[in-house]
DNA sequence: CGCTCATTTGAAAGGCCTCAAAGCTGGTGG
DNA sequence: CCACCAGCTTTGAGGCCTTTCAAATGAGCG
């Protein structure tokens, strides 16, 4: 593993610490090559997961191969929690990364006796959704500029880096999340570049954020 | 009240038929008026909701006024289940509407003894999330027709009204829910009408469905 | 019946996409 | 250790879909 990677899952901030906890006895501990895929929309949704280190997508695609991936799932994050008993999406890792598998079955009895196993879960489930919710403000009302600026700053937030994010992903997934083209987004980033809004480092693969007062105002 | 709307009311479509029968010792009944807002993002989240009939949007802002809604609830839907202590949106009645308000520290405790009523809001909360993925898909990725023929086969179906939609929301609420404009929604149904996928009646608040197998292709 | 608001239609502009090619990066093998 | 290769990223030019601005038409209501 080459340096850039372990910079970038160093910093496990934990999305539902006071929680989480209570999930803590059951699991089995998965490591994920780059760009495995975990399960496919469709599957028989007998796990659900949480991620430990590094960074799973979860995606739609359409029958024409239009993708779109609703989020990017960082340490602490759980996914895999879907409506019926097939998953609803694909999930893949998008670098190297390891999650913890819980059994959904074993929940089904435990959940009725400890309800905080129940909370736990509700309270992922409503963070999902409430990122799902400021997600689709950004699709339908947008400028592409200010989906970058949005994808950046909660990136930055999430990962705990105040002022640098170390992509774990590359353009075509960003250009996938923020409903834009690869091309849309590198001009995009060159122009906030110009604009001496942020820098890139590592390749590309490393943003500092050198202005986030406008940044923010940039997300609208 | 005009005809119209009893028509459009008069399908309670249970959406959470199975489990939702958990819930209905407690609750109580409201009656809502056409734009009647319930709450606004901020406000304390003291109460969550379900639909017994007529239609609740839930919205999105911007600070310089754009909109994006990101459901359209009708009778047998839940909402305003949010994350932390405050809505994350406004919550606004389409037309005439009415909805059982549950208190949420009611449930603290019952859930606590009924795992049943727990699993009901989890089951509402997935089916929320599970209509928030696929609308991601819709506002990244697909074009302004197919936007409009997705919304159009989500909604028959979900009022279980085979062939026909009785809109109960205008242009204005269709743009702001498909991230286009009202001129958009306009004229693409125009182009559907033009092509006999549809026919309007009512003044242009009911849609006939003419031809749904080649809808669904457009829906892509 | 007239007023107001919603909807439709038209024309022009703009932002993002598509197509295309050059520039970089990282990994591989000589 | 360095050159080469494949894939990713950036940049350019042109086109198209949607938006914006504007006006006409239609519907609901006092």
């Amino acid at each position: 593993m080459q340096t850039a990677t372990a910079i970038r899952t160093r910093l496990p901030a934990a999305a539902i610490p006071a929680t989480a906890p209570a999930l803590s006895q059951g699991g089995t501990r998965r490591i994920l090559a780059k760009g495995a895929e975990l399960f496919a929309e469709g599957d028989a949704s007998t796990f659900f997961f949480r991620v430990v280190s590094g960074t799973v997508r979860t995606v739609k695609l359409l029958a024409d191969g239009r993708r779109q991936i609703d989020a990017f799932h960082v340490a602490g994050d759980m996914f895999g929690l879907d409506r019926g008993a097939s998953y609803r999406l694909t999930a893949e890792a998008v670098e190297p990364a390891t999650v913890i598998a819980y059994r959904r079955s074993d929940f089904a009895s435990l959940m009725q006796r400890d309800s905080a196993v129940m909370e736990t879960l509700m309270a992922a489930t409503l963070a999902n959704l409430d990122r799902a919710h400021e997600h689709m403000v950004l699709l339908g009302r947008k400028t592409a500029m200010e989906r970058m600026a949005s994808f950046l700053l909660d990136l930055a937030s999430r990962l705990s880096c105040p002022d640098q994010v170390c992509l774990p992903m590359q353009r075509h997934d960003i250009a996938d999340h923020l409903g834009l083209t690869i091309e849309t987004v590198s001009r995009t980033l060159s122009q906030m570049i110009q604009a001496k809004l942020i820098r890139l480092a590592d390749g590309g693969r490393t943003i500092c954020l050198l202005n986030k007062d406008a940044l923010q105002l940039l997300a609208a």
